[in-house]
DNA sequence: CTTTCATACCAA
DNA sequence: TGGTATGAAAGT
C-alpha cells in the first residue's frame, strides 16, 4: 500500500496549501493538527483534505513527522468556515487557520484535560440547615439563592459566595448535582409586551437560517430579549453563541448571562485571556460541553456542534471588523456561519450599520424593533448649541458651562465628551511655524502635560518637551488645541469646588485603573466627567444627567465616507448615557453647523430618517452598500516604490475588471502617509455587488502573488474596508 | 582575498 | 515569513 497524501495548511503568507505523506491515515484525521518538515526546520499546520492526488510528484513529498491524535479533530464545518474566510477576505489559509485556533491546540502538546466546573445543589441536609438556622450568615445567603434559583455552578457560586461555598460542601449542605436543566434561569425580570413580542418574533425563525435585525433604542432592553432566545435554545438543547464588540468594557454583561443561568455552561472568549483558559474554553465549546459561548470577534471560530443561535450585539461597532492580519469582519462571517448552519441569528443595535438597515428595508433581514425604554426613562433631550455666535471660554460655551452648573447644584453628573487624549494636539512655534512633528508618521504629537512628554498617538514614539523652539530658538513655544487633560485643568478651574474626573486611556491604562474609575463615577465621587469614546460605551451611570460634546463637527465633512455615520452612532450612544436612572438627561452638540441634517435628526432621535438620508446619498455616489468594495494596500520604506507597485498590480487587474464590471482606481498616498517609519499607498476597486468584487478578486489575486515585488515591498488586500 | 550588505529565491 | 544562496561593493 503506497502512502496517503495529506495536504496541510501551514502558518506562513503564501497562496498555497503544502502536500505530505503520511502512513495510516484514517478519514477522521482531516482537521487534525500535524508536525511536519518544511524549509530547514518544522512546522505546526493542519490537515485541511485528504486527496486523492498530490500537487508535486509523490517522490518529491516528505512525510509528516507526527499527527496530533489526543486532541480532537476541528470539525468539517468548522474547515469550511475558515477556508470561506481565506478565499472571502483573499488571506493564506494556513494563517487563517494560525489565527482562528488557540495557540495550544495548535502545538503538538496534548490540550490539558478541561478542568470540570461541577454543578452543585441543595441536599437534605442543607434544607434542613436552611429551615433550622436563625441568624444570617454567608453561608445562609448561599443556601438560600440555592434553593430560590436551582442547581449553579461552583464558580459561579464562588464568584458570589466566596469561601461560604467550601464550608458548605464539607457540612455536606451542598452536593454536586444530578442533571439539572442548563435553560433554567434566575432572576428574570418580567418583560415588557414589546419586549415579549419581539421575543415572540425572534423564535420564529429558530430552527433554520434567518438574520434578524433587532433594532431597539439605548435602554430598550436588547439583552433580556437575547438572553430569553438563549433561554429557548437552551432549553432546546442547542448552544448560543454571543458577539459582543469588547468584552473588556462590558464585564457586566458577562456576569449577567452566567448569573442568569447558573446551571449552563458558559464559556466566556476575549483577548485578554490566557492561552490556556481561551484553549480549553474552545475545547468544551467544540465538545459540546458549553451551552453559551459569550465572546469578542475572535470567537466566530468557535466550533460549536450544537449550535442554535447566534446574536451579534452592538453589530454595528467597528471592533468586528479585524485592521490587521487577516481583516475579517466577524459580523459578516457570523451572519455566513448562521447560513452554514440553518440557525437564526440576531443583529442588535439602536443605530446599526447602514449596511444592515438597507439589508433591512429591502427584506433581507427581518426587522423587530423596540421603540421605548424599558425603564421608565424617557429619552434625554437632546440640542445642537450654536457656537459660531458665541464667544467660547477655553472652547466651552455659556449654555454648556450653564448646564453643567446645574446638575452642580443639584448634585447630579455631567459628562464632557471630547474625543482627544492629552493636553493639546500639538504644540507649536508662533514665530516661525515649528510644529511638533512625529519623526515616524505624518502626524503630530500630542503634548501630555501630566508625565510633560511629547507623544505620537500613531506609532507611541515619545520625547521630552523642549524649552524653546528647536527650529528659531523662540522660548515661546505654545501648545494649540484641546485635549481631554487641558479640558479637565480649564473646568477644574472653572468649577473649583467640583470633582472633575478624566475618564481617557491615560488615565485608565490597566484594567483594575479603569474599573477603579468606574467604581469611584458610580459611587458618585465625581461631579463632572471628561471622557473621550471609552466612555461612550455601555455603563450605566444613574446619577449622570447631562452630556456636553466637543468637536463633534471635524467628523461632519471627513473623507472617510463612513465618518458621519460613525459620528451619529457615537452621539447616539454617549447621548444615551445621559439620563439612564431615574433622572431626566440632557444632550448638548457645541457645533457650527447645527442645523446640519445630522444635528437635527440627532435632536429628534431619529435614526430612521438619518438613515434614510445617508442611504440616498451612497446610493448616488456607489458607495456601499450599493457597491462592494476591496483596497489593495502596499507599505514600503517610500511611497514611490509602493505607488510603482500599486501601478503594476493595476496593470495586471485591467484585463479582467472590465469582464466583472469592476472599477480598478489609481494608486493613491494614504491620507497618513507614513506611519511608524512606513510609506503607504492604496488602490480602490469598486464592484456593483459582492459577487463580482470575489470573482474579480479571485482572478486578480493570483496575478498579484505572481508579482515579484521588491523585498522592502508588503501588500495585502483588504476586502469590505471600513475606512477607505 | 575576505567581509559585509543587498537582493533573489524557495518552501511540499 | 524566514532562511539561505548569490553577487557586487567595500575593506585588507
Amino acid at each position: 500500500m503506497s502512502p496517503a497524501i495529506v495536504r496541510v495548511a501551514l502558518p506562513v503568507p503564501l497562496p498555497q496549501c503544502f502536500d505530505y505523506t503520511a502512513e495510516s491515515i484514517a478519514p477522521g484525521d482531516l482537521g487534525r493538527c500535524v508536525r511536519v518538515p518544511f524549509g530547514r526546520g518544522e512546522k505546526t499546520g493542519l490537515i485541511v483534505a485528504l486527496p486523492d492526488a498530490a500537487e508535486l510528484p509523490v517522490e518529491r513529498l516528505k512525510p509528516v513527522i507526527a499527527i496530533q491524535r489526543e486532541a480532537p479533530a476541528l470539525p468539517a464545518d468548522w474547515l469550511a468556515l475558515v477556508e470561506f474566510t481565506a478565499r472571502y477576505y483573499q488571506h493564506p489559509l494556513g494563517e487563517v487557520v494560525a489565527m482562528a485556533l488557540p495557540p495550544r491546540l495548535r502545538r503538538a502538546d496534548a490540550v490539558a484535560g478541561a478542568e470540570a466546573d461541577p454543578l452543585l445543589e441543595l441536599s437534605a441536609a442543607g434544607r434542613q440547615a436552611l429551615a433550622d438556622s436563625k441568624r444570617e450568615s454567608r453561608a445562609l445567603a448561599l443556601l438560600r439563592s440555592l434553593d430560590a434559583d436551582g442547581p449553579s455552578r461552583r464558580q459561579l457560586l464562588r464568584d458570589h459566595h466566596g469561601p461560604a461555598v467550601s464550608d458548605a460542601l464539607k457540612r455536606g449542605w451542598i452536593t454536586p448535582g444530578s442533571a439539572a436543566d442548563p435553560a433554567q434561569m434566575a432572576g428574570a425580570p418580567t418583560l415588557t409586551d414589546e419586549q415579549q413580542a419581539a421575543v415572540a418574533s425572534l423564535s420564529e425563525g429558530f430552527g433554520c437560517f434567518q438574520p434578524f435585525l433587532l433594532f431597539g433604542v439605548t435602554g430598550s432592553g436588547k439583552t433580556e430579549v437575547y438572553l430569553r432566545l438563549v433561554q429557548q435554545v437552551i432549553a432546546g438543547g442547542g448552544q448560543a453563541l454571543i458577539l459582543v464588540p469588547e468584552i473588556a468594557l462590558t464585564p457586566q454583561l458577562e456576569g449577567r448571562v452566567a448569573g442568569r443561568f447558573p446551571a449552563a455552561r458558559v464559556v466566556s472568549l476575549h483577548s485578554a485571556l490566557a492561552e490556556g483558559a481561551r484553549s480549553q474554553g474552545f475545547v468544551q465549546a467544540m465538545e459540546g460541553r458549553a451551552d453559551i459561548v459569550l465572546g469578542t470577534r475572535l470567537s466566530v471560530f468557535t466550533p460549536l456542534p450544537r449550535l442554535g443561535l447566534i446574536v451579534v450585539d452592538e453589530e454595528h461597532d467597528a471592533s468586528y471588523k479585524q485592521h490587521e492580519g487577516v481583516r475579517y469582519s466577524a459580523r459578516d462571517l457570523a451572519i455566513w456561519r448562521a447560513r452554514q448552519r440553518s440557525v437564526p441569528i440576531v443583529l442588535g443595535s439602536a443605530t446599526p450599520s447602514l449596511e444592515s438597515w438597507h439589508a433591512a428595508e429591502t427584506g433581507r433581514y427581518k426587522r423587530v424593533e423596540l421603540a421605548s425604554r424599558a425603564v421608565a426613562a424617557t429619552l434625554p433631550k437632546v440640542r445642537p448649541v450654536d457656537v459660531r455666535r458665541e464667544k467660547l471660554q477655553h472652547g466651552l460655551s455659556e449654555h454648556l458651562l450653564r448646564a453643567v452648573e446645574v446638575r452642580l447644584q443639584k448634585g447630579e453628573q455631567s459628562l464632557i465628551f471630547l474625543n482627544r487624549r492629552g493636553y493639546a494636539p500639538v504644540l507649536s512655534c508662533p514665530s516661525c511655524g515649528w510644529v511638533s512633528r512625529c519623526p515616524h508618521c505624518t502626524a503630530n504629537m500630542v503634548l501630555h502635560l501630566a508625565d510633560r512628554r511629547l507623544r505620537c498617538h500613531h506609532c507611541s514614539f515619545e520625547a521630552g518637551i523642549p524649552l524653546a523652539c528647536p527650529d528659531c530658538g523662540d522660548q515661546d513655544i505654545q501648545p494649540f488645541g484641546r485635549g481631554t487633560q487641558r479640558l479637565e485643568e480649564t473646568l477644574a478651574e472653572r468649577f473649583p469646588t467640583a470633582r472633575v474626573l478624566r475618564v481617557d486611556r491615560d488615565a485608565a491604562r490597566t484594567r483594575s485603573q479603569w474599573d477603579a474609575l468606574l467604581e469611584q463615577i458610580g459611587n458618585g465621587e465625581a461631579d463632572i466627567l471628561v471622557g473621550t469614546q471609552m466612555m461612550a460605551k455601555g455603563h450605566d451611570f444613574p446619577k449622570l444627567t447631562f452630556v456636553g460634546v466637543l468637536n463633534a463637527d471635524s467628523s461632519l465633512f471627513a473623507a472617510d465616507f463612513r465618518a458621519p455615520e460613525r459620528l451619529f452612532q457615537q452621539l447616539m450612544q454617549v447621548g444615551g448615557r445621559a439620563g439612564r436612572g431615574q433622572l431626566p438627561g440632557e444632550v448638548m452638540v457645541q457645533t457650527q453647523y447645527p442645523d446640519h441634517p445630522l444635528y437635527q435628526c440627532l435632536a429628534r432621535h431619529d435614526f430612521q430618517r438619518y438613515a434614510a438620508l445617508q442611504l440616498d446619498e451612497r446610493k448616488q455616489a456607489r458607495f456601499p452598500p450599493f457597491a462592494a468594495n476591496a483596497l489593495l494596500c502596499a507599505t514600503a520604506d517610500e511611497v514611490g516604490t509602493a505607488l510603482d507597485w500599486l501601478k503594476a498590480a493595476r496593470a495586471e487587474a485591467l484585463p479582467y475588471a472590465q469582464a466583472f464590471g469592476v472599477m480598478v482606481f489609481d494608486p493613491v498616498p494614504m491620507r497618513m502617509v507614513r506611519l511608524a517609519r512606513r510609506e503607504r499607498a492604496q488602490l480602490l476597486v469598486e464592484a456593483p455587488a459582492r459577487p463580482a468584487l470575489q470573482a474579480f478578486l479571485s482572478a486578480w489575486s493570483e496575478r498579484l502573488w505572481a508579482l515579484k515585488p521588491p523585498r522592502v515591498l508588503r501588500w495585502h488586500l483588504d476586502v469590505d474596508p471600513a475606512e477607505v
